[in-house]
DNA sequence: CTTTTTTCTTAAACTATCTTATTGTTTATC
DNA sequence: GATAAACAATAAGATAGTTTAAGAAAAAAG
């Protein structure tokens, strides 16, 4: 079953019904991505919820200097979508893009309309995949707010010590806020200690 | 109905049937606070969902150095909760605080979960505003990592035009996250522009 | 396996932001 | 209505972070 992957990672919060699993598989398409290939790109509706399989991808913005910041990180597990774009029916301003070769599985708008529709599993599910987004996030804004740039780069490697050994140095750069170089010395400072 | 105010707001989204109606109307009960007034303090776990029915708290953390840095602002009709505690059932790390005599509404936690379980009109109706919350916070990260000061204080007045007539200026900064000495460089700043 | 692209580090000059301190003003509190 | 507390503006010196540039190392692409 193609949405095997998505049920098991709702069976950690409250497992569907054979109903809604069989609702959800057909719900459900694949796709195989090569690195640096764009699920998403700015002026486009987000118009699908993105499950990563196997792989992993970035969610960035590139500002008015052509400056990239990274929004989020999505590997194995991980839902990645600009729900701003989903649910306001706008044009993005995001990338969604590839770090490595993935495959993720895919659910069109109307699709998650449906399964709202035809099982409250699914507002649960979805409700607690979305509070555990916003506590993650809550954190981040805290951090980035009242923390140094070395006190948040050491939490990044505690908090996604998968994930620091999977990406380049620039992408945590921009992700934790801070240009590469600054983040250079940051480290040589963490080393000498 | 003491419940009224929620119920009003949930009628933006799915508006409730009576029968959850009658149940939330069970599970409310109000509480008025002088300025100054503490609803959570770290070491306390979160244990209620709280709705502003009237006046304006901020929710805050304290760092090391005893720097206020604010997380939120919550005025009429906006829910304020420390989430992370409230789920994880762990101590809170954050203050939450009247910045005006305020009148609210709480739902203890045990209730929450009755209600998720009593009609899936709770689990849709917490999904959609979380995820509301959510869009507005991920906005907020790209501000903080991409923009100037400049610009998150010209944002910051124009998405909370009403929010920032009722506030001193130190707490926007501390929500900006800036010391109020700069945020009253910038104010000039653009004064003189 | 070779070429091209990306990454990492270093350094110096520059800009943004913080710290500390002072003063006048506004806002709460009793 | 008087007093205390919080707020806003300003300035000088200190620290944090950026910019630009360059070269070596590593990784990706063909």
């Amino acid at each position: 079953m193609i949405a095997t992957p998505i049920i098991e990672s709702f069976s950690n919060y409250w497992p569907l019904e054979d109903k809604a699993i069989e609702i959800l598989n057909n719900s459900v398409t694949g796709k195989k991505l090569k690195r640096k290939a764009f699920i998403l790109k700015p002026g486009e509706e987000c118009n699908h919820f993105s499950f990563v399989v196997k792989g992993c991808l970035k969610m960035y913005k590139v500002d008015d200097k052509g400056n990239r910041h990274n929004l989020q990180f999505a590997i194995e597990n991980n839902w990645i979508s600009d729900y701003g774009s989903f649910y306001d029916q706008e044009p993005s301003d995001l990338y969604v893009e590839t770090l490595e070769p993935s495959y993720i599985l895919q659910i069109k708008k109307n699709d998650v309309f449906s399964l709202y529709d035809n099982s409250p599993l699914f507002d649960r599910n979805f409700r607690i995949i979305i509070e555990n987004a916003f506590i993650e996030q809550q954190k981040r804004v805290l951090q980035t707010i009242s923390s140094t740039v070395e006190e948040r780069y050491l939490y990044f490697l505690k908090k996604y010590p998968s994930l620091s050994n999977r990406i380049s140095n620039v992408q945590i750069a921009s992700y934790i806020g801070v240009t590469p170089e600054f983040l250079s010395i940051i480290r040589r400072k963490i080393a000498t200690k």
